[in-house]
DNA sequence: TATTGTTATACTCTATAACTATA
DNA sequence: TATAGTTATAGAGTATAACAATA
């Protein structure tokens, strides 16, 4: 549900119209893996505008945190925590550090290894990307409410772990 | 967190071999937004494997849902009502009426629209497919817990709706 | 032999814009 | 002019396999 428009509850299209009631959604409406994956998708739309904003795609964010958090780490350990392949990795941390927002040194110990860490860009556009992201927060915490987002949160972790 | 392979909470990679305890995620440990991606690629992937033994990719199912609880829908309004624009839908339809799975018909009053509908294949892929997300309901249930599982798809919805 | 990172390649899903055939 | 659907094209994101350099 991309581009809804927040009319509360209202089913919309990508424009904001309104879809015509008389389409049937069946038992999608009542499956937890349909409905996850539309609120996904309208999050991740939501929060792809702000970064935008600040001249990045919202799948910048993860990486750059990682770095921040995790100075010197290696790509194969980035492309681990991240779920990912490492091949996936390359052209990310390539264009990261044309861009100027990365730094990669190789090690001295294992020259077959490099070193990633942010630069002062690098940390500034960060800077700018978690602002995005806490008030990307904010709205989710206000549609969750106070009360339930904790355990909210906890059966996302879970699903994220146990599925199969 | 694909591949995750179910040791309750653990961080593991897409083999499932476990993560350095040392990886620090920062605040994207505690942000809904990093979470629900997380939880719906892994819900996402393991559908997927499901889907596949039918011999599906995951993305025909919520199509044929459609279709096959509204006969006679036409490309346009299927593509509002699965969010994506027209154009994305047309190699879909294609695939699915060149496999017979899917039968097409220009109208008689308006012979620029089709209408679509489930062939006999359809409906006999359409039953395995929802044997399938029955199953993955299933688990998903028994990870959510009944007395939230209520809550839960409420919030998910909302946000579908409301988050801008 | 095993590991780090790159390259070559391909696949899925999606979008925009221009097009056609109808209306 | 407007709408239904198609085509051409592009982009993001991901994967597998083979590879070079290094261990």
């Amino acid at each position: 549900m991309r581009g809804s428009k927040g009319t509360r509850g209202a089913r919309r299209g990508r424009n904001g119209e309104a879809i015509a009631e008389s389409i049937n959604f069946g038992p999608l409406e009542r499956w937890i893996g349909f409905n996850l994956r539309m609120a996904q998708e309208a999050a991740f739309q939501a929060f792809s505008r702000r970064s935008q904003e600040v001249g990045e795609g919202p799948g910048r964010f993860a990486t750059l945190t990682l770095i921040g958090r995790n100075p010197g780490i290696s790509q194969t350990a980035l492309s681990l925590a991240a779920g990912r392949d490492k091949s996936s990795l390359t052209p990310v941390v390539e264009d990261l550090v044309r861009r100027g927002l990365v730094a990669r040194k190789r090690m001295r110990d294992d020259r077959r290894t490099y070193r990633l860490n942010l630069t002062a860009a690098g940390r500034k556009t960060l800077t700018q990307l978690t602002r995005c992201a806490r008030q990307h927060e904010r709205n989710l915490d206000a549609i969750i409410g106070r009360r339930d987002r904790t355990r909210f949160l906890q059966i996302l972790k879970r699903i994220a772990a146990e599925i199969e």
